[in-house]
DNA sequence: GAATTGCGTGAACAAGCGTTCACTGACATA
DNA sequence: TATGTCAGTGAACGCTTGTTCACGCAATTC
């Protein structure tokens, strides 16, 4: 038949994820996250959590994979906001800061687990984020015409500078986030600046 | 007389303190921290915890100002090598690597709470980190004669990819270290190159 | 020398935790 | 239709947690 069983059993998976998601916050981190909480919000027997993930450690682990596939949502959206023409990077720093203020808790697990206690956590994100730094990288080989060398340095400054003001932003009221938008964004004209600058060194040099 | 009651008391702090450093490491964060534990570890009775600190979270504050005081150290430290001669961007980025390396446990409180759980904590390490970044600004103006504007925004820049390089360099190996550090010179060189070109563009505007 | 202060203590508390176990009952299979 | 599978259960376990309380005893004050 359907499996309308192993449906239900997908169901209530999806309902612990949602659960963690909702107890996630600027006060209550994954680490002080309890299993008989989660259970608790998602409507099941603590015992029941077991027959789903084996660890809360696990189903961390699966909350770290959901914020890799936000980011590449958000790679996509910033690839539509370009194709319509007008400033790469203030679109893609308006992007951004959109996409942290309405996936904030996904965002605040990301950010607390890059330097987070577990080394798997940390492995985890950082492959995530190492993802979308090579698409940024692909981007200024194949679009920017840049070396490889000087677009992986300057793809990886720009996501130093726009990961680190993003963790701001999630403190941030309204106001704040629009001085963090224009602020980055001005940042990354430097980087820009700095990185054609020095591709005409190297040239002059040849 | 000379208060051998009060050196006792300071004496036992220091130990509450210490205790707590040690249990902070790379697998057992701020946030799973026991009281109990740390006073275990600085052999006192849970109970006498309270006569030194009303709360865990006081305790946390505690070590986020003691990483603040390292900061601090640090620019005096980097301040002394860039008196030495030399690149100013490698000393001070050197001298930075160094400095997380022998201070792993303090740097890892230090970014771990900047996006940790507790309102406060984040609130006391911005506080630390933007007094980092003030320094370096007025750097900038006095040493370099950028504008106020350009300066904030080449020091702020210059903060978070450091900051953020410092974070991959707790988990790093040497060579890793080494990679890390090389990069990190690489880009802080784009960042001057292209704040460089903003100011003789606005120049150019006049 | 007597009175006071205050650091450190051990017992006790209620609460919460993760995890185990044997069990139920609806669905799947044949 | 009979048999097997397995998501969900509720009781129970051993532990750790933060916090309170009244108390002892040494350093301090008068």
């Amino acid at each position: 038949m359907a499996g309308i069983r192993a449906a239900q059993k997908e169901k209530t998976r999806r309902a612990l994820i949602q659960a963690a998601m909702n107890q996630l916050s600027a006060e209550h981190g994954y680490a002080s996250l309890s299993l008989r909480e989660v259970a608790r919000e998602a409507g099941i027997a603590p015992t029941s959590f077991y027959r789903h993930f084996q660890n809360m450690e696990e189903l961390g682990l699966t909350l770290v994979d959901e914020g890799g596939l936000t980011l590449r949502q958000l790679l996509r959206q910033s690839r539509q906001q370009i194709a319509k023409g007008g400033s790469i990077i203030r679109a893609s720093v308006t992007t951004f800061m959109e996409f942290v203020s309405n996936n904030t808790a996904i965002f605040r697990l990301l950010l607390q687990e890059k330097s987070g206690n577990s080394r798997d956590f940390r492995l985890a994100v950082t492959r995530e984020v190492e993802h979308f730094t090579a698409e940024l990288v692909d981007y200024l080989v194949a679009e920017q015409k840049f070396t490889r060398e000087l677009a992986e340095l300057q793809a990886d400054a720009i996501v130093r500078i726009v990961f680190s003001a993003g963790a701001d932003a999630l403190d941030a009221d309204n106001k704040e986030k629009q001085r963090l938008t224009e602020q980055t964004i001005a940042q990354l004209r430097i980087v820009a600046r700095g990185a054609e600058a020095t591709r005409l060194a190297a040239k002059t040099q040849e």
